[in-house]
Formats: C-alpha cells, sequence, structure tokens
DNA sequence: CGGGACGCCTGTGAGC
DNA sequence: TGCTCACAGGCGTCCC
C-alpha cells in the first residue's frame, strides 16, 4: 500500500510531535519482515530526532546525550502498514506489532499483512540500514535529477518501465498506483521498454510522476483498504485515480475501455488508446 | 549485472 | 451460509 504520498503524510504527521520525544517503553508484537531484537530495549530514556524518509522508509534517529552517537529505527510499512500516534493511552489493537511510547504520545505500528519492517541501525551509513538503502534510486523531488539524467538513466534499462519504475533504482517512491497513475499522465504504454523512451517522452513521464505523487500527498495519500495518516484519517487519491482499479471502465480522456494487463506478477492499468509504445 | 519469479502474511470480495 | 480462489499499497532473495 504505502507508497512515497501515504509514507510521507505519515512522517509529516508524526515527526513535529515526536521531535525531543523521549521514549518510555518499547512493545514488540509478531514478527515482521524481519526480526527486531532485544537491542530496542536499550531505546529506552533516549529521544527521537527529525523523522526522516528516504524512498519508502522512514528514519527515526534517537540519541542519548549530545556527545553520544545517535542510533535509529528503519521502519517500512510494506504493502497494509500504518503508523498512529495517539495521544491518551489506549489498549493494543489488532495486528498491532510494534510500539514506541514516549512523552509525547505512543507510536503504533498496525500491519495486518506484517510485510513491514522495524529495523535497529546505529545510523544510516551502517548496517542493516546502509544495505536496505543502498540500492535506490534519485528521490523524485530531488533537484539534481535532470531530465537529462531521468532520460539516461532509462537508457540503461530494458526492461519495460512500469516495471522500472517500480524497481525503485531508477527512481523511488512510485509503487503500483501512481507508476500506473503517471504512466497515464505521460501517455506512454506501460510495456515499452524503458531504453525506447525518448528524451522528450522522458521528460513528460518525469513530470508525471512528480506530479502524481504531489496531488496524491495533498489529498493525503490513497486508502483502498488500510492506509490511515498519523491521526487516524483516510487518503482520498483513489477517488481520483485515472486508470488505477478502473479496468473496463472508459477512460476520462477518450472513453476507450481501460485494460488490465499483469506484468511481473503486478496489475497494470492503462488506456490502449493514451497511451502509446 | 539485469530481469523475472517466488515467498512472506492476512483479509476481503466474488463466484459457486 | 460456507467454501475456494484470486487478488491486494512492497521488496528481499534466489535463480537464470
Amino acid at each position: 500500500m504505502p507508497e512515497l504520498p501515504e509514507v510521507e503524510v505519515t512522517r509529516r504527521g508524526i515527526d513535529p510531535r515526536l521531535r525531543g520525544a523521549q521514549v518510555l517503553a518499547v512493545h514488540v508484537g509478531k514478527p515482521l519482515r524481519r526480526p527486531l531484537g532485544r537491542e530496542v530495549q536499550a531505546l529506552v530514556g533516549l529521544r527521537l530526532g527529525a523523522v526522516q524518509r528516504r524512498g519508502k522508509y522512514l528514519w527515526l534517529p534517537l540519541q542519548g546525550a549530545p556527545d553520544l552517537p545517535a542510533q535509529g529505527l528503519l521502519i517500512h510499512l510494506g504493502m497494509s502498514g500504518s503508523l498512529r500516534l495517539l495521544g491518551a493511552p489506549a489498549p493494543p489493537e489488532a495486528h498491532e506489532h510494534f510500539r514506541l511510547d514516549t512523552d509525547h504520545g505512543s507510536l503504533r505500528l498496525h500491519d495486518p499483512r506484517r510485510f513491514g519492517a522495524v529495523v535497529w541501525s546505529a545510523a544510516l551509513d551502517h548496517e542493516p540500514a546502509a544495505g536496505l538503502l543502498s540500492g535506490l534510486g534519485f528521490e523524485p523531488f530531488d533537484a539534481a535529477l535532470t531530465d537529462e539524467r531521468f532520460h539516461a538513466a532509462l537508457q540503461q534499462r530494458r526492461a519495460p518501465i512500469k516495471s522500472v519504475l517500480l524497481g525503485g533504482r531508477v527512481i523511488v517512491g512510485a509503487g503500483n498506483i501512481y507508476a500506473c497513475e503517471a504512466l497515464f499522465h505521460a501517455g506512454i504504454d506501460p510495456r515499452c521498454s524503458a531504453a525506447r523512451i525518448g528524451r522528450a517522452r522522458a521528460a513528460r513521464l518525469l513530470q508525471a510522476v512528480r506530479q502524481t505523487l504531489a496531488q496524491a500527498m495533498t489529498l493525503g495519500g490513497s486508502t483502498l483498504r488500510d492506509f490511515r495518516d498519523a491521526h487516524g484519517v483516510n487518503g482520498s487519491f483513489q477517488q481520483q485515480a485515472a486508470v488505477y482499479g478502473r479496468e473496463g471502465e472508459p477512460c476520462k480522456a477518450c472513453g476507450t475501455p481501460l485494460r488490465r494487463i499483469v506484468q511481473g506478477q503486478r496489475s497494470s492499468y492503462f488506456c490502449p488508446r493514451c497511451q502509446r509504445r
């Protein structure tokens, strides 16, 4: 579920309140994708720094005294995860698998499918965090990602453009919903080989990815089923989707019935008339 | 190395 | 009502 917009909406929800918060207790529930060791119990007493995001990962830095080295938690929401920050004490919900109680509120990870992960790391550039982040491509809103660089990176990939966007090694943040939406807005068929996309179309695609992600953040992300922001509010982008989840329905631009195909075990939705190879 | 398939889990909705 | 099947926001790992 959570793609970049949902993760960033979550970050914006928790960062202002968690900054400077002192950890009072850590509760670990059922195992997630990666087992979490007892080292997290040593986080009690530490204080939260500014919550950061890299791709679909959140990084929660934790520090004891200013002269001590920082450490932190790398959190990924997987397919069905969401973080809530509760002000008042509340009993754990079903599917709540990690909890960080602080003097500024209780941060709770809710994740029915348990594809998410909470990983302790001594620093972002130490293992295991460094390894998890090492293969990631450009942040979509990084000014260093120019049209030329994006085009050059696509030239290196022969896989279908949809798979390249999802892979996250060229550009991070677009998952299945937003990759489909961005390709529609750029007029590119998801089966088109990335290497065959010319300069002008690459520029158009980069702009479409940026606009799609930006609009989704404005709308609080997409809630297909599980996603809630840190305050429990649903996203509404899914109501605006041009193609995602709309197989058989008319294209909003030309009326042609939208199609669904499977690429790399994932559904791709597109307009066979508006989107060209 | 690039590319593709698998597996990790639980829940839900459609069809029978 | 109840069963079975397909499918769901992601990504680490393995094999060719």
